[in-house]
DNA sequence: CACGAAATTTGCAGCGCTGTAAACTGTCTG
DNA sequence: CAGACAGTTTACAGCGCTGCAAATTTCGTG
């Protein structure tokens, strides 16, 4: 905006800014003109004087047309302002140039990260990303995976929740499909995913390391538990036995909701049933975040009296106090993958089901720092 | 998923689990079937015995459609797994019932939060959402605008941060556009959003009532302030003014990133350059978030040394400890109001730029409590 | 039973674009 | 200068669906 170019902020510039604005709003009323409506291929090859397909041709950058003619026709272009539309061009192609990413949710965040991630890995391949939400229930992945429309997207990348892998498989055959995470996949579809049993081990061991004896589990669900869950219970449970620790039941502080406050229950009740743990591994940041708190309230210090780890590495978890030690998956790199294996699939690929493992890390931060400290 | 359907979280079965995990997967690689691809509209007539018209009245619910007949065809078309294709439908009715939604960044959880908002406003009305991230530069939001692409969405909610006002309001004259939030906006365009500077004022006040004089702003652009800022710190100012305070720059504490991080290292640096406060206003709840853990760091109680506002009410400022005090915008007014305008302006409705206000309300919380605490 | 009105159903054109294959250019040989 | 050839350009038939208007059937009534 230039009216804030060299805007410094002393209050009395607000009110003068302020008065600009209204000054341009009233000049943009009077300047505005409607756009040019509808301008067709056909609109642009008469303009230019050839046919409709050369300036098909033109548009997605052929190379057989003589630069004659292609500048010719790149000035009707732009003399008509002339932009190609899509439905037009994905009904005769088949195609449609995008992709479906299907989550539970976005205001998770490490799901927004994950989206943003699969944006860009479909960008660089020329795709474009239709978000869906299924609000992790079973009707809402089975509305995404069995589509009353057809042709909307090229294929879909999904990160089921509740949805079993017999189900899965079931989708309609015509959609490409590639699986993101830990969650239940039947073995013919592809899936990218982190290894949560070993990264579980990882973060459980490291708590060890710290010479905590008494590890918590936290977060996962009071019910049912989803797949994601189950794993890194597994990585736990397995850290722990290795260590000739016996896993205890009692250490395991689920939540009535998969949300940070769900956490901030379910670790207050707990601990104040008088459940003791000296650390705790939680099944992601956001409980985490959850458990932090409840912890605090109780006058808990962490990491000193309980060492505390989250999963997923998103934004806020370096930025809480303390900050959190947590599993960082290589969001891009799994983007990546998940989408070049999608894009095969469109392409025509039709061998076995791929199932592909993506890097993580274990970032050491203040709420379970490292052993030295 | 049925292998879970009883399952107990004792360690012993996740073991079995996994097994069973492993024996469906073998069951479905030999159950998958491919699907049928490409049923059309004619096929169902065919089979149906009628014409392709008549299968499109009983697809789209049209009324004058004999109950024979419509039963007949709705069992040709399960019987064929037909599903109509978007594309085909779109290009002869010239709608796409696909929304775009702009904004910087889904990772920003007040984004994540809208979009969910806006999803649910616009499924309402029958329209499906795509996300277009802009990163908040002028380039990307330029690309939303101008997209080179026609016929891919009916319209734009657009959250802008960079464009200003006279550009926006030379967009495409072809797409309608709603502006979301307190970004420059146009007259002549429709726009939505709350009263920011009465609300800054009213979470000022709320400081001012707790006794504090030294507040401080937090969390706004180091460089050109956005139009955000720009109004939210002009209610700051008001409030203490109408006080009788004299708003000094030295109280603000500006970020060189707007993201949490940023707000960390933001107040930090003030703090540790020796600035004294007793509130602080933030821009945001994740500015809010920042300011938490840099006051924390440094050993400075909230709310008690200093109260602290946020402004979103995002989910996780109701986990921090002490969790915000905040300005929770009414959302769901916000993107029902907004997508209503659009699709208005959709239909054909081609009056004046509308601005409208929707409410807000102060939440109490921890980080600055009423009063009477 | 005939006739007009109302309720159904249909044929067809075409939305805007691209794939295919055929029709052109012009240039380069022999 | 005919013929071969590579480089350009074009005609045309749809992609799958819907709007329109006309054709057909059904129904109620005199």
């Amino acid at each position: 905006m230039t009216a804030g170019q060299d805007f410094q902020p002393m209050f009395e510039n607000l009110q003068r800014w302020n008065f600009v604005v209204k000054v341009y709003c009233a000049i943009v009323a009077v300047a505005r003109c409607g756009g040019l409506m509808g301008v067709r291929l056909q609109d642009v090859a008469e303009l230019a004087g050839v046919s409709m397909k050369t300036v098909s041709n033109v548009v997605r950058d052929y190379e057989h047309v003589s630069p004659t003619t292609r500048e010719r026709v790149q000035k009707a272009i732009a003399e008509l302002g002339y932009r190609p539309n899509m439905m037009g061009r994905r009904l005769a192609t088949g195609r449609t140039g995008l992709l479906a990413l299907a989550f539970s949710n976005v205001t998770v965040p490490y799901f927004a990260e994950l989206s943003r991630a699969v944006s860009a890995a479909a960008g660089a391949l020329g795709y474009r990303v239709l978000l869906e939400e299924t609000d992790g229930t079973l009707a809402g992945e089975r509305a995404v995976i069995a589509s009353s429309e057809a042709g909307m997207v090229d294929g879909i990348l999904f990160q089921p929740s509740m949805m079993s892998s017999v189900e899965i498989s079931r989708h309609r055959g015509d959609l490409p499909i590639v699986i993101l995470g830990e969650g239940a996949a039947p073995l013919p579809v592809d899936r990218v995913m982190i290894d949560n049993v070993l990264a579980a081990r990882a973060v459980t061991e490291h708590l060890l390391a710290l010479g905590r004896r008494r590890i918590g589990f936290a977060g996962h669900e009071a019910g049912q538990l989803s797949a994601t869950s189950i794993q890194r219970m597994m990585g736990y449970q397995q850290a722990l036995e290795e260590h000739g620790i016996r896993p205890e039941p009692r250490l395991l502080f689920p939540s009535a909701e998969i949300s940070p406050s769900g956490a901030v229950q379910g670790v207050g009740a707990m601990l104040d049933a008088g459940v003791k743990v000296d650390g705790l591994v939680c099944r992601d940041d956001l409980a985490a975040i959850g458990a932090l708190r409840a912890l605090q309230e109780r006058g808990v210090r962490v990491p000193d009296d309980v060492a505390v780890t989250g999963w997923d590495n998103i934004e806020l978890s370096r930025v809480t106090f303390p900050n959190l030690t947590t599993i960082a998956p290589d969001l891009d790199g799994l983007a990546r993958r998940a989408v070049e294996m999608l894009v095969e699939r469109i392409g025509g690929y039709t061998g076995d089901g791929r199932h592909e493992l993506v890097d993580y890390e274990l970032l050491v931060r203040e709420s379970a720092p490292s052993a030295a400290n």
